[in-house]
DNA sequence: ACCAACATTTGAACGTGTTCAACTATTGCT
DNA sequence: AGCAATAGTTGAACACGTTCAAATGTTGGT
């Protein structure tokens, strides 16, 4: 097994010029290049279409080479899913700057996806559908995607943190301002199941969803306060907290 | 390729016994005994256990032949997926037929779901992976699997239609009733996800969802009356109404 | 310098789902 | 009865993801 986050090549690199100008056989970084090259193809062809041989050919290692360093062919796409998700966090930070709405900035956020994995939609579907396999490693839920799922919900955490009312008051009360998070990342899988599905053209039903359903979902949490509705709430709430414990993944 | 639905084969024995002695080399049921196996197989060692070469050995057949009744392996699913519905309409139809509290004949119409395929909770998360991808055909918004989604939604409407409040009167309003089972199948879908990630011992979990979320869906459809939300309930109403046409699966 | 442990790399081989050209059986028509 | 067209059937062959024993490179200790 190779060391769990490619440190060996990396320490190689680390080691500088001398220790590289003293082995002729200088130390590629493989790892890197079969990323690139896998990403590459799953770009120009998509996932189904590259084979590992290709990969292997292009990132100019053995096939055997490849599955010392990915268990599966479905473990490159954290490759993908990493990078992508990269671009979003990037991405959202820009337009979510000059954004104190709550509807504005949950609409920023999840535009933002939209826009970042627009140019991959058809590959990604391929992604979410490996993804969508409880038993895949790759699934939301699983405990090796546990860091992407909780980068995440930090980033939903900034988009509630960041709303303000007129007066720059939180927009949030604070007995929701630490579950909500969680909850707008579970919407946003919502957005997500429905865009993997969306066939409309650039994928612009997704957009008019995001951009309906996000107004009720702002005016839902206003009405969390409402006395009439607390009960019900509550009861959602212990039910949310007798589930968590029961679901070992 | 085969006449579409098996007609062939059905054909052949209506032509009565005159024909079938007269045929020396009699007409096997190809297509049913694939499916026999299969599903045999399915059942003792998983789906992907289960490998073309077995199925079509146990049904007598040459492996090539499998495929002239049945595109990919992933279409065979199909067959489980009928059985069990059948299944789940008789069992529901039993459970359903002393009740009249709408909250009530939801959790047995689902509950009834979750016991019908609750032994097949392994195998039947290898056919959700396969549904869950949208290019597939088993994708419950494919058009193949038009008559079993359309055949789900009767299914919530006998729920949505059998249910009287206290007077014996319809427990839903007009305005509803006729939106409400595809609602409520869509609700269903998302139960399923849940159960299909659901570790649990027995899915107890997704259980307790339905138990906890039936009644605050019921809660739901009583305040689609109050008027502070016919506004928003109308948004949502236009907003299904302008993306309909946009999905061409 | 040497050796033992370890890390990396190789490519042939395996079992899989799927395809296909060839073959056989059946039907419909005259 | 005979013939052409269609339906059904076969199994070898293909390309793929994956595995594995063996070969090679690298490191650290003496």
């Amino acid at each position: 097994m190779p060391n769990d986050d490619g440190d060996a090549a990396e320490r190689a690199v680390e080691d500088g010029s001398v220790t590289r100008s003293l082995q002729p056989m200088a130390r590629r970084q493989t790892k890197p290049a079969i990323i690139d090259a896998a990403l590459g193809l799953f770009e120009e062809r998509g996932f189904e279409a590259t084979t590992m041989r290709a990969i292997a050919e292009r990132a100019g290692v053995s096939v055997g080479n490849a599955y010392y360093y990915f268990a599966s062919k479905d473990e490159l796409i954290q490759g993908f899913y990493d990078r992508a998700m990269e671009e979003h966090a990037a991405a959202s930070a820009e337009r979510l700057a000059g954004l104190t709405d709550l509807t504005e900035r949950i609409v920023a956020h999840a535009d933002s996806w939209f826009a970042a994995l627009g140019r991959y939609h058809q590959f990604a579907t391929q992604f979410f559908r490996v993804a969508s396999d409880p038993s895949s490693p790759l699934s939301p839920f699983s405990s090796r995607s546990a860091p992407a799922r909780e980068a995440a919900i930090a980033g939903w955490r900034d988009v509630v943190e960041g709303a303000r009312t007129g007066d720059g008051s939180p927009a949030v009360a604070d007995r929701l301002r630490s579950e909500l998070p969680e909850l707008l990342w579970l919407y946003h899988l919502g957005l997500i199941l429905f865009w993997v599905h969306d066939g409309s053209a650039d994928q612009a039903a997704s957009r008019l969803v995001l951009a309906g359903t996000a107004p009720v979902i702002v005016r839902a949490i206003g009405l969390a306060d409402v006395p009439e509705l607390a009960a019900t709430i509550d009861d959602l709430a212990r039910l949310v907290a007798t589930i968590r414990p029961m679901l070992a993944t």
